[in-house]
DNA sequence: ACTTCCACGATAACGGCGTTATAATCACGT
DNA sequence: ACGTGATTATAACGCCGTTATCGTGGAAGT
């Protein structure tokens, strides 16, 4: 080995980025049984113990690697020119969501899949404060006040809630559960995205009563 | 050992079972990162050659732990005497749906992020085949013939994305997206229970003009 | 009933993992 | 020029899943 670093500073962080980038791609393309620390060292043509001392540990590293993935996936968010109807925003970030994870299965799974304590961000704080967030956030705002949704539920938890639906939905579709009908998968998710949007127009205020479902049903 | 087994067929039987709910206990309290062959063959009291020989590998065990999840699953599903109202019978089965995620977290994770080709079960056959499915999907063909679910979409289908909606959801609640609100998530979920099944009333027909947000809205 | 045989299960071994302890090496201050 | 201290490469440890080996006990043949 013959990188004898010079600054006492910049190439520690190339090799940060450089090991993360290694372990990305092979969580990404091989899943994460198949993410070893010794082959990440080997490929980087660092010894293991480079990885400790810069990490920490597996734990460490696969942290990184969910943190450049949630920052891969706000770019991607909102790399988009942003649409003025709130409305087709809101779809046009849910298709832009599951077209991220449609052209990264494994890593989307590996990193949401993940329990949330395992991560390094608080887990209150990340709702509001994730850039990936923001966007869906935002959309659902504006469209509240422009009366295409519920202005009696909170911005943040419809979109909440909008982002539990593409989840779920592309959960699925990653395990497989749509296998091989990709165009009838396409057309469902749009489906179910109306639906949605179309539910939230005009949400019963309060959940009282939950078993009295036939209350006014307009017709 | 001495367990000299006398019938030749019966005895086997129960130690494959003793095996699987073995594994399941270690899998639902502590994880999957904690269930191991020798864990699981030590409490037993056999050897490890033994689970080799009745499930071939690890792959094995935990696939039919994952059987045994789903018949679980099932049995909680049907275990409620169903509404005569089909939307209050689709809201009761979502209901029973997180309540058992969160009754079995670990599990339910740990059975719901593995991919779907793992499984046993071929693919294409599980959605109708699947008797933790079907309720749902009988809830919801009365729904539609009452009159009270868009009649145009297939009742599979919508089952299924009413699924994806909860399990999303769920899957969300499980890895602490909202940890510490415990009654803010259950109103949270009815509402988006709610706002679900609003939205498949009356849902557009086919995806055209997907940006005329501006339709008919009644108020 | 005694011997033969063979399938089956307990034991031990193998390669690989995450992690840690140890030893060698290299930049640098004096 | 030379110790010195940090830093890295090497080896070791305990565990894992899996597999090979080998002793043994019950079934079959005479």
């Amino acid at each position: 080995m013959r990188t004898a670093r010079r600054a006492g500073e910049t190439v520690p962080v190339a090799l940060r980025e450089r090991f993360v980038e290694i372990a990305g791609r092979i969580l990404a393309n091989e899943g994460e049984g198949n993410l070893t620390m010794r082959r990440v060292a080997a490929e980087a043509g660092c010894s293991t113990m480079m990885l400790y001392t810069l990490f920490g540990g597996k734990e460490g590293l696969v942290s990184q690697v969910h943190g450049e993935c949630f920052r891969l996936l706000a770019h991607t968010l909102t790399e988009d020119k942003p649409k003025v109807d709130p409305l087709a925003r809101i779809l046009q970030l849910g298709h832009a969501y599951r077209t991220f994870a449609l052209q990264h299965p494994t890593l989307y799974l590996a990193v949401f899949s993940r329990s949330a304590e395992a991560s390094d961000v608080p887990v209150g704080a990340r709702r509001q404060a994730s850039p990936s967030f923001a966007p869906l956030v935002d959309a659902v705002r504006r469209a509240a006040e422009a009366g295409l949704l519920d202005e009696a539920i909170p911005s943040v938890m419809q979109a909440e809630l909008l982002w539990a639906v593409v989840h779920g939905y592309v959960s699925l579709e990653l395990t497989g559960y749509f296998a091989g009908e990709e165009a009838l998968a396409q057309r469902q998710f749009e489906l179910l995205l109306r639906a949605c949007t179309d539910g939230f127009r005009a949400a019963p205020k309060s959940p009282r009563g939950v078993a009295a479902t036939s209350k006014r049903r307009r017709r």
